[in-house]
This record gives C-alpha cells, structure tokens and sequence, in this order.
DNA sequence: ATGAAACTTGACCGCAGGGTCAAGTTAGTT
DNA sequence: AACTAACTTGACCCTGCGGTCAAGTTTCAT
C-alpha cells in the first residue's frame, strides 16, 4: 500500500469514528469522506464496504465497552445486582453511545471481527442471566433471548429521547426489571421464547427503517 | 366538485385505505395513486398532504378500534384485567393493523379529526390507568405519560417480528405487566415521569426514521 | 529523472421519495 | 353546440443515498 493511500485510510478511519459516535453506523459513506476531506471515490477504494469500514473502526471500542459492562456485572456480590447493572449499563450504553448501539442493535455479517465480539458477549450475557436465576432471583422463564426484548424496546425510546429528557429510559428499564425477579412472575408466559435463529431476525429489523 | 373529481376522490380514498392497512401511513403517495389507476398530480390535487388524506381514511377506523379497545377494558370486573387488557389489545393492534399503529406511535398535526381521536383515547386511557390504581393493583407511581414506552417499546417489536414470530410482542408485555403490578414495585423510580409536552416530542421520533 | 503502477478524483449512473406545473382533456352550463 | 372552468396528466425538478469508472495525479523503484 502507497504512503498516501495509508495516510488516506487513516483519515478516513478517523472521520468514521467520529461520525459513528456521533450518529451511528448509518452515517453517509460520503459524509465520512467529506469529513476526511477525502473524496468518496477514495472510500469505496480502500474500503469497499460499509461494513469493512465498521470491522475497523468499532470493533474495538465495541469490545472494550462491552468487556467492561460484562466485568463489572460479574463482579457484583449478588447475582440479582449484577444482572440488573448489567442491562442498565447495555441500555446507558445505547442511549448514550450512538455506535455501540447500533452495534447491539443491528446486524453486520460482513464484519467478521464484530461478530466474533457479539458472540463473547452473548456467552457473557448468558453467564449473568444463568447467575442470577441459579441465586433464585432472576425468574426463570427468562431466557438469554429475551434481551433482544429489552435491548429493541430501550433502543427506540433512547433514540427518540432528544436532549429534552436524555434519561426517560432508565424509567421504562426500571418498570421492566421489576417485573423480570422471580417474585414479579405470575401466570405462565403466554408464550415461548425465541429461537437464536428468530433473534438474529429481529435484530436485523431493529434499527428502524421501515 | 366536479363529478369526475368526486369519483376519483373516492378511489384514492379507497387505494389509501387498503395501502395504509396493509404497510402503514408512510407508503409512497405515488403508490397509492398508481393503486387507485390515477395521476398522482391528481392526488396532490385533491388532498393536498399525506396528512389530509391520512385524516379523511384513517380516522374513523382507529375511532372505532381504540374505543372497542378502551371500552372492553372498563367492562372488565377486575380494574388490573381491565388495565392488561388495554395494554394487551394496543399492543395487539400494534403488531396486526400498521394504519393504528403508525397513528398511536405517531404525531400527525395536520390531522384535526385524527388528533382529537387520540385526545379522547388518552382520556380513556387515563380512566383506565386511574381505575387500576384506585383498586391498589397498579403501581401508584405509574403515570398515562409512562404509556408511551409501553406503546413505544412494543411498536419496534411487533415490527420487527416478521411472520416468523408474530407473537413474540407478548412475552415482552408479559414481562412489563408483571412490573406494573403494585407488588412489583421494589425501589423508587430512578426518574420522575415525562410532561405530556415531552410525549408529545417523544412520539414524533419513535417511527424510526432515524 | 523517468516510467509504470498505484492511487485519487468528481462527474456520472441508478434508485426512490416528495412535490410542481404547463398543456391537454372533460364536465356541465348556457 | 359551444364554451369555460374544473380537472387530469406526466414530464419535470429537487434531494439524498449507494455505487462505478475514465481520466488525471502522485508515489516510488529503477
């Protein structure tokens, strides 16, 4: 690869990141390329696709954030604590992280090092919610599935909360976590959780759209 | 109005409706035009916006469907039945019918006949959540305003939930419903509740769109 | 320093959606 | 039957997105 070329895709990388923060990985191509005072032409050269372009830039801070949710839940002493820090932080995350959010929010097959962190964070999701139940706490027709339920419904309200009332959220989160501890439980589901494959559906269909 | 203008009123009324029904109040216009075997110069003509055609089809049908809905609940024995219930048949309208949808999740104020249906529904709504807390079943610090994560929350799902899992909308409000009970309430809120000004702005972004 | 390979650029294409308007057509009044 | 006002039409404009590519420019090995 040229110096130039290099320095280019620098540039690049770097306007991404900014843009994704800001707004998420729905961004124009070619706003990034104009952020990068690069032409677009030149993004589609070095990085072909959308996704490509994502694999690099929010993989790692991806990672990173999500590791650090998934510590700290472990690390409370009580399992129902844990749990509840656990989806807390997830639901902060989107409504403050515009690019993790989508990132748990969505659906990026072509970005092979990005699913691979949404794999290790779904064991770790699993290792919390399997906590929590074995301490008795957590209701036990939960299932590691129905986070998409919590993660879909907290995405739309965190997006659609502006600056007006940026923590409208942690209400609806609240209300719903009580009614995810074994006590809250009354009659039996009305019915049956998804299946992994019918979560990847959905989450494929989360972000809006139409 | 001209005779021939009167009849093809009446067929974009028609292809309106049935568009509308099947895939929600934001079909291209031109699509419904091309539907009703018409210009769509003509419908720009005769309805001007989106929003008047939306308030001359829509209104009655969502009357009509969100007051079944609001007087089934009040006829219900039990005030806790009565408030699920509601809950139950808007989320269900949600998933079943995309034209009630999009105007419960959605802020049309172009549509004077359409704003004051929701006026009168919100009214019911409140009888139906002030009922429930009189009878010491539903959380007292539950407020009508606190519906609109209900509704929004549930919104993205039904959408999302192709015909793969057309039922999956209901493990969630299961799960919801379980935390609006009195008895689940453990702590405080984290968060006072919204002004009706901020549902109002709310509602405008909950449609995706991004 | 020169030539070939690597790279960049921006005009261009296609698509989809909203919206306008001059020209042509039709209804219905006289 | 003739005439005018009402109405319809579809070509046209705009915006914004993804994406491509011939022509021009730059790097770097020789």
């Amino acid at each position: 690869m040229r110096a130039d070329a290099q320095r280019n895709a620098e540039k690049l990388r770097a306007a991404a990141a900014e843009l994704f923060r800001e707004r998420g990985l729905h961004v124009p191509l070619k706003e990034i390329a104009r952020r990068a005072g690069v032409s677009h032409g030149t993004l589609y050269n070095l990085f072909g696709t959308r996704e490509a372009l994502i694999d690099e830039v929010v993989t790692d801070l991806a990672a990173e954030r999500l590791e650090e949710i998934a510590e700290g839940a472990l690390a409370c002493e009580d399992a129902w604590e844990g749990f509840a820090y656990y989806i807390e932080q997830l639901c902060r995350m989107q409504a403050t992280d515009p690019a993790v959010a989508d990132v748990v929010g969505g659906r990026y097959p072509g970005a092979e090092r990005l699913m691979a962190v949404c794999g290790r964070t779904l064991d770790a999701a699993k290792r919390i919610v399997e906590r929590a139940q074995d301490a008795g706490a957590l209701r036990p027709d939960f299932t590691t599935e129905d986070l998409v339920f919590v993660l879909g419904s907290n995405s739309v309200l965190a997006r659609a909360t502006p600056r007006t009332a940026p923590d409208a959220w942690r209400r609806n989160i609240a209300f719903l976590l009580d009614g995810l501890r074994t006590e809250a439980a009354h009659r039996p589901l009305p019915v049956g959780p998804l299946t992994p494959d019918q979560v990847y559906e959905v989450m494929g269909n989360l972000t809006g759209e139409r």
